[in-house]
DNA sequence: ACCTGAACACCGTTCAAGT
DNA sequence: ACCTGAACACCGTTCAAGT
């Protein structure tokens, strides 16, 4: 089948510039991404990148994903689910402070892409295993990763991440005491 | 005094420009905000702005720190610091939904300005006159900063909002009591 | 003091034309 | 299928020259 022969090469192409786009954006931010650098980066014009991407924007949208693919997701098995989210949140932190672009990125459209979804729907299911109802896990979900991206473009690290998280989580579980 | 006339003539020249700058950036995001449609707005050419401005970089930190001048403080003198503070927040939530492009400016650097910083110092106000230690309070302070921001970013409004911030708002009371 | 015009080194994107 | 080259309509910024 040569047909999938050629996807596959496509997408092993696609995987190429995403990587040169990451490099570009880790170096210089958002403004240092342009169709030519990254058709350099591979020996190749600017313009041979629209027989693989759709357009620049597009190419942004996949960096983003390509990076939060990165981020790790600690093991649901375990029996303490506060830890977890806690992990969790540290983890979305380090990869925004790592690159610094993401946030330009996100605030120029709501996220999306598969490596996202992944990490919501593993966020939602630690908030759920600690026994809130789907509800509440989705607003606990929602609470954590918005205090977690706000917190990078608010301000610098310092104690004050602790202070809102651990009250978030406070609020997790006094809305469990409620229930039983 | 010519000199002192030349110069509120100039800031008043400025303004002009900040606002012909807030329009094109309402109308079309950051990546509208050009010097030459900037120009074309007020008659002039894009290279004349430089005379008034120093970078496009600089416009676009006039015009948050210009928007940001527009959101309104909660009277000091009520008793309640509760609804003050969730008034707040639902103040910056408000003007980020307003302006879009505020959060992709905020995601470049760091905000700075006098209305900025003249709205922190408010904020910060609010929350030691709860009680709070000044310690405390800044940390009570960033966190519903972070969290007012980092909703609009996140997520669209939902109603995980409310459970975020009545969480830390909670995390202020228990905090009250512990010291009491 | 304040602005123009031209210039420089860039952009994203399209599209015919090559192989 | 994959890429080049040229072209188009834009950019930010500088700077001599005008008034």
């Amino acid at each position: 089948m040569t047909a999938t022969r050629g996807a596959a090469r496509d997408a092993l192409r696609q995987e190429q510039i995403v990587q040169a786009a990451v490099v570009l954006l880790d170096e210089g931010g958002v403004e240092n991404l342009s169709m030519r650098k990254v058709g350099g980066r591979l020996g190749i014009t600017g313009a041979a990148l629209y027989w693989h991407i759709k357009s620049r924007h597009d190419l942004l949208l996949l960096a983003v994903d390509h990076v939060w693919a990165q981020v790790a997701h600690p093991c649901l098995a375990g029996p303490h689910w506060r830890p977890a989210l806690l992990a969790m949140a540290d983890n979305v932190r380090a990869l925004c402070v790592r690159h610094p672009w993401l946030l330009t990125a996100m605030a120029i459209q709501p996220l999306d892409g598969p490596a996202i979804d992944r990490h919501d729907r593993h966020l939602l299911a630690v908030c759920e295993k600690s026994g809130l109802t789907r509800e509440d896990a989705e607003q606990a979900a929602q609470s954590i990763l918005t205090f977690a991206i706000g917190s990078v473009l608010a301000a610098g690290p310092g104690p004050y991440v602790s202070f809102g998280l651990r009250s978030i989580l406070d609020g997790v579980e006094t809305r469990l005491a409620v229930r039983t």
